[in-house]
RNA sequence: CGGGGUGUAGCGCAGUUGGUAGCGCGCUUGCUUUGGGAGCAAGAUGCCGCAGGUUCGAAUCCUGUCACUCCGACCA
């Protein structure tokens, strides 16, 4: 044991030193990423790119159970049809990136490497969208956007990223206010259930809120040095991008009306978030939803009669059932164990002769080191089971770490001291006056994450300036 | 964009007053090992980030540049 520790302390630094230098050296030994040449554009590497296509699968799935059609859009949008919606292209204006040249002709209009393609869905839906009998339209699509970052960390923030985005035109604002939280909730659903991520849903205030929105809705998650992640986010555009882009169609009662739109997305930048939560000083935590291999099995003393025979059994024997991988390199067991660990896999079998001989074989767990010994007959029964539990105690152990680092601010002193001691969210109330907003950026160095949608106000006067309030906010510092 | 740090073998690092590059791990081959990062032996691996300059001579000094990284600022 006292080997192992050594090792690790040298080839990842711990968390509780320098959580930054922890998270950076993670990824880069599990080999989750490499850097590429052109900077802030990373390579996701096989282990990473296995973990997003798992996210990807269990999201598609879920987008197509509520009637989401995938399709694909042009990644170059000229900068006249970007400049149609004037926030939009503020908030936007600083970070894309342009083409201006096809070859060595220099193009009449320069054209952005999408930045999100919210311009490219409305040209497009209103060149398709005529009746109210086409209503809804539901697309999303999953491709990877660009946006001129000036610092960059890998998975948090890069200069092009995967996503999803999801954008949908409704006839009414009731429809489209639905679809966004509905979308929200299926956002909050992936995390916690899938990725054993606790959220906390709720709005933006119209300072956060993305460039264009009439309002957005956010998931916040709570990372284990105490700073939010926005983990995904859904965005009710009313009809303002559909009046800039003639997005309309002629309703029951033959009058022309605008539609009414969505737009939502989720990144790669939650696979920074699922880091940042379970991982510990030994590496990655994976949650067995998207872990790349759930379970790995690991022959002992493979060289003897009959160990790799066992071990080969077992794992097709699992791999019917969970993604199971087996290791029979010549790495000495000890070796192997410590490779998984780092790499978050969920589950270890150890199979060795005097296992054989039990008809028994040892489960480890990755969430908290436990050791139990199987009998093999009840392997497909007790794997899943174990799986489940994992996710389970992820979660569980998440949410109290949330619980511990969140706390109630009544005034401004509280606030001062708690955001300057305790990192974590802070619930104070607001009285929705962008100014008090500001204020707390200024003196207290954190910014508002949400307005949680279960309002349950905790004071009736605004913690900044003792106007009545009836906004509580989670506030914090955020990645 | 401001401030700090770092670029030398796949990884982690050393390299003195300038003299032509080394250590550990890993890798290759063989034998022995195998229940928490195995041992011995023999090997292979370098545009010293890149570009200029100073010098008889540069990993080392100077200038520029690029990348990574941390802290700020900014930021759907």
């Amino acid at each position: 044991m006292a080997k192992q520790e050594k090792r690790l302390v040298e080839d990842i630094t711990p968390m509780e030193q320098d959580f930054a230098a922890w998270y950076t050296d993670v990824v880069k030994k599990t080999d989750l990423i490499d850097y590429s040449s052109v900077k802030g554009c990373m390579i996701i590497r096989p282990y990473g790119y296995a973990i997003w296509e798992n996210i990807q699968h269990i999201l598609d799935t879920m987008f197509k159970e509520t009637g989401h059609q995938n399709v694909m859009m042009p990644m170059f949008i000229p900068e006249s049809l970007l400049n149609k919606e004037k926030d939009h292209v503020e908030g936007f204006a600083p970070e894309v990136a342009w083409v201006t040249h096809g070859g060595s002709e220099k193009l009449t209009e320069r054209l952005c490497v999408r930045p999100t393609s919210e311009t490219l869905f409305c040209e497009h839906y209103a060149n398709v969208i005529r009746s109210y009998r086409d209503l809804p339209k539901l697309y999303n699509q999953w491709c990877s956007v660009v946006r001129w970052e000036k610092t960059t960390r890998p998975f948090l923030r890069s200069r092009e990223f995967l996503w999803q985005e999801g954008h949908t035109m409704h006839a009414t604002a009731e429809e489209a206010m639905e679809e966004t939280l509905r979308m929200l909730n299926i956002y909050a659903e992936f995390c916690e259930k899938y990725l054993a991520i606790p959220v906390v849903k709720g709005r933006k205030t119209d300072k956060e809120k993305f460039a264009g929105a009439e309002a957005t809705y956010t998931i916040e998650a709570l990372m284990h040095d105490g700073k939010a992640l926005q983990a995904g986010t859904s965005h009710n555009f009313g009809d303002g991008f559909a009046k800039a882009f003639d997005v309309n169609y002629l309703d029951k009662d033959n009058k022309l009306k605008f539609c009414h739109q969505t737009s939502w997305g989720m990144s790669t930048r939650i696979i920074g978030g699922i880091i940042m939560t379970h991982g510990d000083n030994s590496g990655l935590v994976l949650p067995p939803a998207i872990a790349p291999t759930q379970v790995m099995v690991i022959p002992i003393a493979q060289h003897k009669e009959g160990v790799i025979e066992k071990a080969e059994e077992i794992h097709n024997r699992l791999k019917k059932i969970v993604r199971c991988g087996i290791d029979t390199s010549d790495q000495s067991p000890g070796w192997k164990f410590a490779e998984y660990e780092m790499r978050g896999v969920p589950l270890r079998l150890e199979i060795g002769p005097r296992d054989i001989e039990n008809n028994s074989c040892v489960m480890a767990r990755r969430d908290n080191g436990e050791k139990i010994v199987v009998n093999l007959d009840e392997l497909e029964k007790i794997v899943p089971e174990m799986l489940a539990d994992i996710t389970k105690s992820l979660y569980e152990k998440a949410l109290s770490h949330r619980e511990e680092m969140t706390c109630d601010a009544h005034n401004m002193d509280e606030l001062k001291e708690t955001s300057a001691t305790k990192p974590g969210f802070i619930r104070a109330m607001w009285c929705g006056e962008l100014d008090c907003e500001l204020k707390l950026k200024e003196d207290c160095d954190i910014t508002s994450r949400c307005m949680p949608l279960e309002n349950n106000a905790i004071d009736d006067k605004c913690v900044c300036c003792g106007k009545p309030a009836t906004k509580l906010v989670y506030w914090g510092k955020a990645y």
